[in-house]
RNA sequence: GGAGGGGUGACGGAGCGGUCGAACGUGCCGGUCUUGAAAACCGGAGAUGGGGUAACUCAUCCGCGAGUUCAAAUCUCGCCCCCUCCGCCA
């Protein structure tokens, strides 16, 4: 959400900047309810104003012993007006915020200008793309030979877009969630957070997926609750409505979660395997920062994220997406993208962004200067994260790119200690 | 699910329907005292929105929302949340 002052002052500036990603927002309205918003907020406040000078009126000529009758009738009936009043700026605001609520924040100066994702701009690129003599199989079918990958099944208990992993591919999923949270806790400075899956509709409005996106979302039938799409909801949502003191800045956090997303309107792609599921595994990255840092906090992140990488031996490039590819409440992000063989190509396995105080002010998380000085006055925080990575994404990427000509796959060395000693994974000998 | 208790400022905790934005205590900041510190004493300090270059000023905020009243932290109703006991349950 836009600061409301900044927003009514510089609309046709917001709305250019925004140019494509705006252009469903009613900025008409906008500027409509601002300006009716001003002055009703104006004449309730006169209203009230007269109304408290009559009420001490009142009190002080009871408390003199002098007839107040008049005083009281003349007062009568004004209580009613302000309500009316009030009623009308209700509306006027609810209408107001409900539309603010839709704007997508502005986009960094370092951000490139551009439509879609073929804008994005590669950052760099780490490590070397396997060579394979017979052409690389795609994941699912490594898996389904292997028997650690089951999407029949899956189909069978919950349907399309779900996987059943077992075996050792349970325990390789396990394993990297492990992996992920020991060298984010460990090495990286994370504190680990273990949040609830569903969350209520504030929670959801804080971090920005409502009002705007409740149809990408899973939501339970008989109460507010919904199913989490990233960790991202609940743990930047921890200090909502909360002013914090700046000496505990940068706060760091790291959550392991399952994250549920209907997919909606992405019917066709990825169908197969991994890639794209209701229901997924990531370990994600939560940042609280001072706005003087964080950029450098973003920096910082994204390189905590592809250090997971390097440190599995997966390559991997950096780009940062272009103004008409970025998601609704960043200002700035990075796509990690890890080297996939069956397909040629770099997918997006981490998505590390800085939101500045977009979200901050949705939710209200604050901090209070530190010096001791008077003007220490409470401003918003800043608020990132990123994936640090999508587990089932990261499975995928070392099951196509340590495949072996006998359809084994070796086990990256990290994950040695987290797998029980197997090094490699060889096919389940009855198939089941 | 049943019964009861409670939600007030960073925290603890008061608050006859009318100088209550809110006593008092702790913590915090500044000062006096001290070689320094502590103690003691004095003073300061909330959030949001509007107006003003500024000193400042106006309005709102005592879980949330509605009602009664000239006037609500205080009375009434609904909702949310927390706690205790009982039942159920991993």
């Amino acid at each position: 959400m836009h600061d409301p002052k900044y927003l009514r002052d510089n609309l046709d500036f917001i709305r250019t900047s925004l140019g494509r990603r705006g252009q469903d927002v009613a900025w008409d309205a906008v500027q409509k309810l601002s300006d009716e918003r001003r002055t009703l907020t104006t004449q309730v406040e006169q209203l009230r104003s007269e109304l408290k000078k009559g009420s001490d009126e009142v009190a002080r000529l009871r408390r003199a012993k002098e007839p107040a009758e008049a005083a009281m009738a003349a007062m009568k009936g004004l209580g009613d007006r302000i309500k009316e009043v009030e009623d009308n700026l209700r509306g006027v605001e609810e209408a107001l915020s409900d539309l603010a609520l839709r704007i997508p924040n502005l986009p960094h100066q370092t951000v490139p200008l551009g439509s879609d994702a073929s804008d994005n701009v590669e950052v760099r690129r780490w490590g070397t793309i396997p060579s394979f003599t017979a052409p690389a199989k795609p994941h699912w079918e490594i898996g389904e030979a292997l028997g650690i990958l089951d999407f029949d099944r899956a189909a069978k208990i919950a349907g399309a877009r779900f996987a059943v992993l077992s075996g050792a591919g349970a325990r390789m999923e396990r394993a990297l969630i492990n992996y992920m949270l020991d060298l984010h806790t460990g090495s990286h400075g994370y504190r680990e957070v273990l949040p609830p899956l569903l969350v209520n509709r504030r929670t959801m409005t804080g971090t920005g997926q409502l009002p705007k996106f409740e149809d990408d979302l899973f939501r339970l039938r008989d109460e507010d609750y919904f199913l989490i799409p990233t960790a991202e909801v609940p743990v930047t949502n921890l200090h909502r409505e909360e002013i914090l003191s700046e000496d505990r800045l940068p706060i760091r956090y790291t959550a392991y979660t399952p994250c549920f997303r209907r997919e909606a309107g992405s019917y066709g792609k990825d169908t197969r395997g991994l890639i794209r599921l209701h229901q997924f595994n990531k370990v994600e990255l939560v940042a609280f920062s001072t706005p003087d840092r964080s950029y450098e906090e973003l920096e910082r992140l994204t390189g905590h994220a592809e250090f997971i990488l390097q440190s599995l031996n997966l390559p991997y490039r950096v780009v940062t997406l272009c103004t008409g590819d970025m998601g609704f409440s960043a200002t700035k992000t990075y796509d990690i993208e890890v080297w996939l063989p069956s397909q040629g190509q770099y997918r997006e396995i981490s998505s590390c962004s800085n939101f500045e105080s977009f979200q901050a002010r949705r939710a209200n998380i604050k901090y209070r200067p530190a010096g001791g000085k008077k003007d220490a006055k409470a401003e918003f925080v800043h608020t990132l994260n990123g994936s640090g990575l999508a587990v089932g994404r990261t499975l995928v990427a070392i099951l196509e790119n340590f495949q072996q000509p006998d359809g084994s796959v070796l086990i990256p060395e990290a994950l040695h200690p987290y797998m029980g000693g197997i090094k490699k994974i060889q096919p389940w000998p009855d198939g089941s």
